[in-house]
This record gives structure tokens, C-alpha cells and sequence, in this order.
DNA sequence: CTTGAACCTCACGCCGCGTCAGGGTGTACC
DNA sequence: GGTACACCCTGACGCGGCGTGAGGTTCAAG
């Protein structure tokens, strides 16, 4: 109900002005974030919308609200109460939208690194894009953001040089339990239940005692073939018997 | 068609491997993603979905590609076909999400100065939150992306101490106007013509010579009331004046 | 044979509109 | 007054990737 002789706007000048759609103030109106204080007087069907200078100001606001990144149903709580705290909002969006950025920043240093491997590679074939893909997306499959975190920050601590002496400690620890086994040495053993120590001391170090992790990783050694180079399936079978080893000399694993 | 005596999954242990849940699956079968490649034989309804290892294997790759961002459709292509480049498709995904990242890195952007202005003034009304909303987000409603960065660029050409000086020069030289106008000097008077001149020429520094730049500026200072804290509501009829001044000077206006 | 957990198939909801389809209105010109 | 013609209106479906019921069936264990 605009008071007569007040200047009014019809939906498609008003999408010129802001660069909308007609449909899009439609919506508006059907959702009631904003509706026009006036129709034109028609013999049928419903007149045409107009919009008041208060419907347009209104209109910006809402416009201001939304590049900033909230919803409409936010933009809409915002403009009908005023018992909130605007700080406390615009820093919870904050947190949101920062959050989703670095999701997205993650997301492209992983496709960096995949556009980098398949670079130099010389052929390309469909195969060897997939599984350059697990390669790069594997890991992040069976840990979640906040155990990666923990692991970059167990590392950091450790420092590079006790990370490479383990790296170096592995195939040396899985050649000593693969002879024992084919020796077929009881589990049981003095000498089973040492190499069980050190394999699980070499886990707990990489794990750094944390139980969910731990599970993560059996999880990715139980379900994945490859890691990392590494032959994990070839790996299953010392994982058992290991297992034995560790049960028989009392360990207490954290999973 | 799972050979017999072939290990199979139900949905439920297949949902629990992989961190999905069962009416994902259910999805990916029903867009023709993936598709269990057996099912039990029932009596009446259809049976339970059975998963073979190659179901499983399938599922992986899906997995990876979803985490790189790819949408559903487009890894059912790429798992479909493979005549396709890969070091091209990842090279336009990379693009997509690094343009996404850097849109939301400037709403964070956007949101920071907000609330840093938030955390500057005391007492925070509704409608003090809502013009401060409006003085940060009000240039992006008028400059599309493009015409930001050359803004951005010609800024750096120039200087800070040229755009400092028209800064300074900009209300000198509406004051004389405004005593122009006073003096109901005509638009076609050489003075009021000379004031034009150095009018527009404030205008096309700022513009560079664009057209689109002026088209849009033009736009925003018809709008707005407020600019930056410049009474652009004041200006208008100046902006009329100076129109006509520069008309009779036959100046050239970009738009 | 019975229970109970797990499975099945519809079908709607979300978010912010785009995009038809089918029909009324407002204004200018004759 | 009529007649264009641009503009406006109201439904209704679609999009992506599932979540979330409702209501019924099937499998495996006891």
C-alpha cells in the first residue's frame, strides 16, 4: 500500500537497478523475504507488483547480507529482529565460511599434486590416472582432519631424521618376522614375542599411542593392497602372526 | 552375477567399509554410478544387493575421484570411457576449485574487515550493523570482478600520491561548482566548460578511460546516497550541471 | 518356526533460483 | 475504441547428493 503519488518500481525495473532477475524477486516475495507494498488494481488475475523506496532499501540490505555468504532465511531473521548480537554472527559466519575456504585450499593442493605426478609421467593412460588418484587421495580416505592434524604434529615433533631411521627400520623388521615364519617359529616364542615388541613399538611411534588412529591405520592396512609403495597385502599374513605374538606376550594394543 | 562360491557384501558391510552410508549406495545404483553385481533371490520383492571385490574396487576409484571434487556424472564418464586426456580434465577441475577457493578467500576477506569495524565501534545497533554491511559490500554490488582487478591494477600504476591528490582536489573542485551554480553561471559560460574539463578529468583518471568502469560508477552514484562518506545524494545535481557544461564543450564521455 | 536386525522400494525435502508453459496487463499508437 | 506488443503474472518441474521417514520383505540365528 503505497501512500498515492509516491514513486514506485514494477519487478523488471527494479532487477535492472540491482541486476536480479524478475524470477528471483518472485522468490523472494513467495519465500516473504521481501514483498512489494503494492499491486496494481487488475480486473482478473492478480495486478503487478510494485515496490516502494522502503521495499528498495529493504532490497539492498538484503542484497549486502547475501555477498556476504548467508542464507536467505539467515538475511531474513537478521532484517525482522534486532535482539542479536551482530559481532557474535559475522564472527560464527567468519568461522563457517574460513572453514569452507580451507576445505578448498586442501582440496586444490591435492589436485596441484595430482596435475604435478601426471606431468611427469609421460603417457597417460586412464589407469595410471586412477591409481596416481588413490595414491594421492588414499590417506585421506581412512583419517580424519583432525588425526592428520595430530600426525603432522607428532611428526614435526619427532623430527625428519627419526621418521627416516623408521622408514629404513621397517623392511629390515618384516625380512626378520618373514624368516621366523618360514621357519615356522611358534608365536609363542621368546623370539616371536621380541620381534612383536619392536613391530609394535615401531606402530606406537607412528600412532603415537592415539587408539583412533590406530584403528584408522589397520583399517587402511586391512582393506588397501599398496601404501605408499609398500606391498600391504604381502604384509597381512606377518600381521596375523604377529598379532599371536603380541597376545602371547602380553601387549596391550591400543585399538 | 557374482561367480558362486566369490566372497560378496551386503550394502550394510560395504556402507560400514567405506564410511558411506546405505542410502548412498542405494543412490549410486539408482544414477547408474555403481551397481551391486548380484542380488539374492527372493520370493517376492527384490532381493539384497550383493557387492563383489570388482564392485568394490569400482567403488574405490569412485571414492577418490568424489574426493577430489569431481561431481557424480562426471566420474561416472571418466570411470566409463578412456579417450579422454586426464592432465586436461584435472587442469580445468584445478582451475574451477582454485576460483572457488579465492571467491571464498575474499568473502573471509570481506567478513574480517566487518567484524574488525564491528569490534571498533562500542555499541552495535541492528541498523549500525546493517550500514556497515552496506559500506563494505556496496563496491562488489557495482564493479563486476574484472573491472575490480583493473581498478586494482591502475591504482598501482598511478600511485598512492596521485590518488591521494585527486582525493584532495575532488572537494575543491565541488565547491566551486556549487558556487558556480549559485551564481546561475549557464553551463554553456567557458567557466562552467573549463570546470567540466577538469571534471571528467578526475572521473577518467579514476575510470582509465573505460567505459564499462564509467557505466558502472555512473550506476552506483545515481543509487547510492552514501559513497565512502562523500554526500553523493548532494552531488547529483552538480553531476546535471557538469553534464550539460561538458556537453556544450563537446567533451567525450566513455559511456 | 519365530524373532529381530538388516534389507528393500517409493517419495518428499533441501537451497536458490533457472526455465518453460499458458495466460493476463499496461501503455502507445492508430 | 481497438490492437499491438512488451511486460507482467502464477504454477510446476529441475538441479546435486543424498537425509529421512514410511511401510513392507528377507536373511540368519536360535
Amino acid at each position: 500500500m503505497p501512500k498515492t503519488g509516491e514513486r514506485v518500481w514494477k519487478a523488471g525495473e527494479l532487477a535492472a537497478r540491482t541486476g536480479l532477475t524478475v524470477r528471483t524477486l518472485h522468490h523472494y516475495d513467495a519465500i516473504g523475504l521481501l514483498s512489494p507494498s503494492g499491486r496494481t488494481g487488475s480486473a482478473h488475475g492478480p495486478g503487478h507488483r510494485l515496490y516502494t523506496a522502503a521495499d528498495l532499501a529493504r532490497l539492498q540490505q538484503i542484497l549486502s547480507l547475501k555477498q556476504l555468504g548467508f542464507g536467505l532465511d539467515e538475511v531474513r531473521e537478521y532484517l525482522s529482529r534486532d535482539d542479536y548480537d551482530p559481532r557474535r554472527v559475522v564472527r560464527l559466519h567468519l568461522a563457517r565460511v574460513t572453514g569452507q575456504a580451507d576445505e578448498l585450499r586442501k582440496l586444490a593442493d591435492r589436485l596441484a599434486a595430482l596435475a604435478d605426478a601426471l606431468d611427469k609421467a609421460e603417457a597417460v593412460s586412464a589407469d595410471d590416472f586412477l591409481n596416481t588418484v588413490r595414491e594421492i587421495t588414499m590417506v585421506e580416505q581412512y583419517y580424519t582432519q583432525e588425526q592428520l592434524e595430530q600426525l603432522a604434529a607428532r611428526k614435526e615433533q619427532v623430527g625428519q631424521a627419526r621418521v627416516d631411521e623408521v622408514q629404513a627400520e621397517w623392511p629390515r623388521l618384516m625380512a626378520e618376522v618373514q624368516s621366523a615364519m618360514d621357519a615356522r617359529t611358534d608365536p609363542a616364542d621368546p623370539k616371536a614375542q621380541a620381534l612383536a615388541r619392536r613391530w609394535f613399538g615401531l606402530v606406537a611411534e607412528f600412532t603415537g599411542g592415539d587408539p583412533g588412529i590406530f584403528k584408522s591405520l589397520k583399517k587402511m592396512y586391512e582393506t588397501e593392497d599398496k601404501v605408499h609403495d609398500m606391498d600391504v597385502k604381502a604384509m597381512r599374513p606377518m600381521m596375523e602372526w604377529v598379532g599371536q605374538a603380541a597376545a602371547a606376550a602380553g601387549i596391550e594394543l591400543p585399538g
